[in-house]
DNA sequence: ATAAAAATGTGTTTTTTTTACACTAAGCTC
DNA sequence: GAGCTTAGTGTAAAAAAAACACATTTTTAT
């Protein structure tokens, strides 16, 4: 994936102390799932399989938000993406909790820290064309996250819970959906995430208030069953209706 | 405050790249505060006065939080106070957004870039020692502050929304009141981070099922009226009872 | 054409939570 | 002890959440 080339410039070009890891999560099979990488460490003489989260280093003249995009653009091949940061790692020791980890970082960085900015970002796994997804990355269920490099465990671990928590108030399942979507089809979502079910009736009673989920004169097609009418999500009706709901209700 | 020795070590033993700024919240005279420190800044032949948020390097073998945590002894003389980061600031210009304020970052890091990591801390004013107050320090009432260097206004203004969230969700107004304080000092708390009024009756209501609020054997004192019950949060039964209510609710 | 299968789409009742609202009680000061 | 100040308490109405079941529409198989 990295070329040589592309590690000269990269090398030239980034600020080496600080790096983004991008928890990707995308929604597919009626499943959440995490994106994982693969990477060969040589380690005890012998090539080690380890998965990792995909990660990059900050150019020198972008913000961390662009490093994110560009993580995304890269694994995913998909561009104007919700990347969302979540919380920074910067415990000093955070790239030799393994031994067999720290073998795998650059040697010039060893004597370095790097501390990394997670992020979590949103992808509709529909849009993604899996020619694009590189060779070593692998869609993971969400619940069944192996063991990763690094503290990228704990990483994966807070981004999980902070979209659970983010979900709560911002309409972030739209992001997950394709553009046309069933009603079903988001409930089955929200169902994934929270690792619930809910009653179809007060689930459509509640969401039906939401006014940026537009109704469309379409329906489903290509199903073997009564086809379901079609939803979309109106991003500037949300703007512009959302009320900072930063209240203590009584 | 920093004296050339301090620089010095500093200068040696910090990752110059990163920093940390912190928005320090107090609660007195049932106003909600917050901290900021005046700068001297030569700019243009004259000596001006401005304002920031008491902010540091990270050091080589310390955590973010670490950082945070030495920012508030050295501002307020306070240690275990609660800190929380919130968001990185990481824009490339962040430093020259004014002229007046670019003169002030030391020469050898102004080819550089500086990421920052915002973080907000919650006192008991009561808790400081004025005398430990840096001369430089003042509190502002958090609804007023003024134009602060750099992107500092960006990073208070997210402390503030990101505070008022996190404290609907977490018991974060115990961090701000003395250990033992009365319904309507926890009541005017409130008031004052929402800027809001709430009805006595149902504010009590609400709060009285929350099973770490603890009724003391015991009264206010020294108050011409009829004193209060004393009331104290217990973090244990916070965390013994606290369920993750990740819950899309229905 | 008809029956079976599969998923869509809809209403009511009960319970819980939220809101609105006003007076008496207790201690302090003068 | 009169007056001041804040503490402390209950009820009714409205809104929101939860529990719960069946008829409808389309496709597929015979």
């Amino acid at each position: 994936m990295e070329t040589v080339e592309e590690k000269n410039i990269n090398d030239f070009e980034t600020l080496e102390t600080i790096s983004v890891d991008c928890v990707i999560f995308g929604y597919d099979d009626n499943k959440l799932k995490a994106l994982v990488r693969r990477e060969t460490v040589p380690y005890n003489g012998e090539i080690h399989l380890e998965w990792k989260l995909p990660g990059n280093h900050v150019r020198r003249d972008e913000t961390i938000d662009a490093t994110a995009s560009r993580i995304l653009k890269e694994q995913t091949g998909l561009e104007n993406i919700y990347v969302k940061q979540f919380m920074v790692f910067s415990n000093p020791n955070r790239l030799r909790l393994r031994e067999q980890d720290f073998v795998w970082v650059k040697p010039r960085l060893r004597d370095e820290r790097v501390i990394t900015v997670g992020f979590y970002s949103l992808i509709n796994v529909s849009d993604v064309d899996n020619s694009m997804l590189i060779e070593d990355a692998k869609w993971e269920n969400a619940y069944e996250i192996k063991e990763l490099m690094f503290d990228h465990n704990e990483i994966y671990d807070e981004a999980f819970k902070k979209l659970r928590y983010d979900l709560l108030h911002e309409p972030l399942v739209f992001e997950l959906l394709p553009e046309k979507f069933t009603l079903t089809q988001m409930q089955k979502l929200y169902e994934a995430i929270f690792n619930t079910t809910y009653d179809k009736r007060n689930f459509r009673r509640k969401v039906n208030k939401m006014p940026y989920l537009i109704p469309l004169d379409e329906i489903q097609s290509g199903v073997s069953h009564k086809p379901a009418r079609l939803y979309s999500y109106d991003r500037d009706i949300y703007e512009k209706t959302r009320t900072e709901r930063f209240d203590f209700r009584m």
